[in-house]
DNA sequence: AACTTACACAACCGCACATGA
DNA sequence: TTCATGTGCGGTTGTGTAAGT
């Protein structure tokens, strides 16, 4: 269905760039700023596709790109962020000034993923690379689960999460967002690709229970935070007391409950949280949403 | 020294979405 | 409304190099 590629038209340049074609990008962009890539190659005789000098420019040559090696604070920083936005390369990017969405992945693919790998080794038979790299098989595992049957509670408003299926997976937050959507009338979040916001590097089962745990806290903590109110969900989220948010744990089920919200209050506020969440609209700092604070904030009530 | 393996990272590919004619 | 095009994103591949045998 996609358009044909237009890289692989006749005559165009492939491979590793040289310096005079850097040079070339570099003068364009000066003189005529980011975006219309295409129109490079009108007008320089670049022999490269405008996709290939939007990537060029993108995660080599713009000039506030931080060079060396990511430190402790932002693998730190990394693993949270894609604890709570999974494989959303240039959100997480978005968050850590000078890197780019490009170096993030292939960082987590060589080095946090593969700690991850290394320490549930231990627990776990090996499990194939690629496998881990592409997360195929908890794609199908998360759409499995999409297409699980979600009991539902009434009293307070629960949703009741088989753990059997928690522990099938660790995409936390699709799994969570879209149970919660879900709930009520099983219409949402069908049509979203299983690759999108799936957190494939980090699978392999990795204490998975756990994860997904620690996500619905940090998912409430979320919810008690300043950002509903920032995201102009406060009406939603009155109702969510803080005192009275809980999760259980109860033989095969993980019971989630928002005392005082119904099915479709907790549906709304997930479709509004992760469609703000996801579009970037409230972290953004200018919009007066301090992304850090809440990690710190996270942080600090960890554990 | 020669060869193999593992690693790091740049670049490519396919797809989805946005936009304008 | 439909279609073509541009752009952005995430997954994957290719390649140079360091480390190990």
């Amino acid at each position: 269905m996609g358009r044909k590629p237009r890289c692989s038209a006749d005559g165009m340049n492939k491979g590793a760039w040289t310096p005079p074609e850097d040079e070339m990008l570099v003068d364009y962009v000066k003189i005529h700023g980011e975006g219309k890539w295409s129109n490079i190659v009108k007008e320089t005789g670049l022999k490269r596709c405008g996709k290939s000098c939007r990537l060029r420019w993108m995660n080599y040559l713009r000039p506030d790109i931080k060079r060396g090696n990511i430190s402790d604070d932002e693998e730190d920083l990394i693993i949270r962020l894609h604890k709570l936005l999974g494989n959303r390369w240039s959100l997480i990017a978005g968050r850590l000034p000078g890197r780019t969405d490009n170096e993030i992945k292939n960082y987590w693919h060589t080095n946090i993923a593969k700690k991850a790998q290394r320490s549930q080794s231990r627990k776990q038979p090996r499990v194939d690379r690629k496998q881990i790299a592409s997360g195929s098989e908890n794609g199908a595992a998360a759409s499995n689960v999409k297409n699980q049957t979600i009991e539902s509670q009434n009293c307070t408003t629960g949703v009741v999460v088989p753990t059997t299926a928690l522990q099938e997976n660790n995409m936390a937050q699709d799994h969570l967002v879209s149970t919660l959507a879900m709930a009520p009338s099983n219409t949402h979040h069908e049509n979203e690709s299983s690759s999108k916001g799936l957190a494939s590097g980090d699978n392999d089962n990795l204490s998975s229970f756990l994860m997904d745990f620690h996500y619905m806290e940090d998912f409430f903590k979320i919810l008690d935070s300043d950002f509903p109110k920032l995201s102009g969900l406060n009406d939603i989220t009155s109702t969510a007391n803080h005192s009275t948010n809980t999760i259980q744990v109860d033989g095969d089920h993980c019971s989630v409950s928002i005392n005082g919200c119904n099915p479709r209050e907790i549906a709304e506020f997930s479709e509004l949280l992760e469609a703000d969440w996801t579009s970037n609209k409230c972290v953004q700092a200018e919009q007066g949403f301090d992304f850090m604070s809440l990690l710190s904030f996270l942080d600090s009530t960890d554990e």
